[in-house]
DNA sequence: TGTACATCAGTGAACGCGCGTTCACTGATGTAC
DNA sequence: TGTACATCAGTGAACGCGCGTTCACTGATGTAC
């Protein structure tokens, strides 16, 4: 039962949206084909009409969802108002409790020194597509690009800590990351 | 062939040992029960008589390599000389191609946020240690434990950045979190 | 535009494999007297 | 201190299970004429 190039295109995509959320959630190796293929509606088989194996998967949903979870910031039409709402958003108790719809860098980051060529480029190319993002809010900084990377290193430090630690320690990990500089 | 209580301490030791190196290097999904047996030098059925299950070997090795791994920054007599050793140890190129031996909160916090209590009881109160080793070295701040809680976040997003991204961006990341701050 | 046929998206059974855990067994160690 | 016996650390086979991937099959879609 052949379906349209239209329809198996949507497939793919639902293939990617359902691969954003559970890698996120569940990591690279506690997502399965099967998992994700369930999620997207379908049965495990049909998989591999559309990737090569579950590291091709994984390196296209890295590019997919680094591009749409830093849209908001990239597009912001005030770049450093745009900075500042994603550093609200960024260490939100939202963004800390939804993994899966969160930041694939500090979802899947420790996962992908541990995957192959492709997913490191992919994520290496979403980092670059962020620090720029961030860069962007920092134009008053006699050095954007080191303190953007700066920055993102401790977005992505602190909810990966705060995930990671009990309720009480998450809340002060996110709030110190919060205030102002000294 | 029962052994001494004292080789069951060895044991017990080697165990710890190889699953603070497995865990690390791998990832908690990633280091079997009987990859680690086999590092400690034994065969996966005696396992049991250690530890009632492999969550309850991950919670007793984390205790064990924070410890080890802060110790350096707690113990330092001079405390500010120690923390600039400590961060300068941690954004070493030989930190980022050795998880094995290195953060246990960089190699495996993004594992800890899907485990049970024990785990996460014995996380956080490994970034309590380090967070109070840091502030040791930050008394003149206005709030040391604020800053120690960012400046952890930093240190752990830069290395976990940095082990994901290609060689050059790594380099990048590591160099721009080194630089005294603007 | 209509027809004949090749293509191939998706299904579901099957593959070999490694996982965490259990268990019967062994014989040296620990302990009660 | 010596003896008799219970304990139990470690071995290796076995368990049920889920993994990534393959494959024969289906029938609707795409395409060549």
């Amino acid at each position: 039962m052949r379906v349209s190039n239209r329809e198996k295109a949507l497939s793919r995509q639902r293939i990617l949206d359902a691969a954003g959320k559970l890698f996120r959630e569940n990591g690279v190796d506690g997502a399965s084909v099967g998992d994700i293929m369930r999620e997207a509606g379908m049965t495990h088989g049909g998989f591999y009409r559309h990737f090569a194996d579950k590291e091709a998967l994984l390196a296209a949903t890295l590019t997919k969802v680094f591009e749409e979870f830093a849209r908001p910031l990239v597009d912001a039409p005030d770049a450093e108002a745009g900075l500042a709402a994603f550093r609200n958003r960024y260490l939100s108790a939202e963004h800390l409790a939804r993994p899966g719809s969160g930041c694939p860098a500090a979802a899947a980051g420790a996962d992908i020194a541990r995957q192959g060529l492709a997913s490191r480029e992919a994520f290496s190319e979403g980092v670059n597509l962020l620090a720029g993002g961030i860069a962007r809010g920092l134009s008053s900084s006699a050095n954007p690009r080191d303190e953007s990377l700066r920055e993102l290193a401790e977005l992505v430090g602190a909810i990966i800590l705060a995930r990671a630690a009990q309720a009480d320690l998450a809340k002060e990990i996110l709030a110190a990351c919060s205030r102002p500089k000294a």
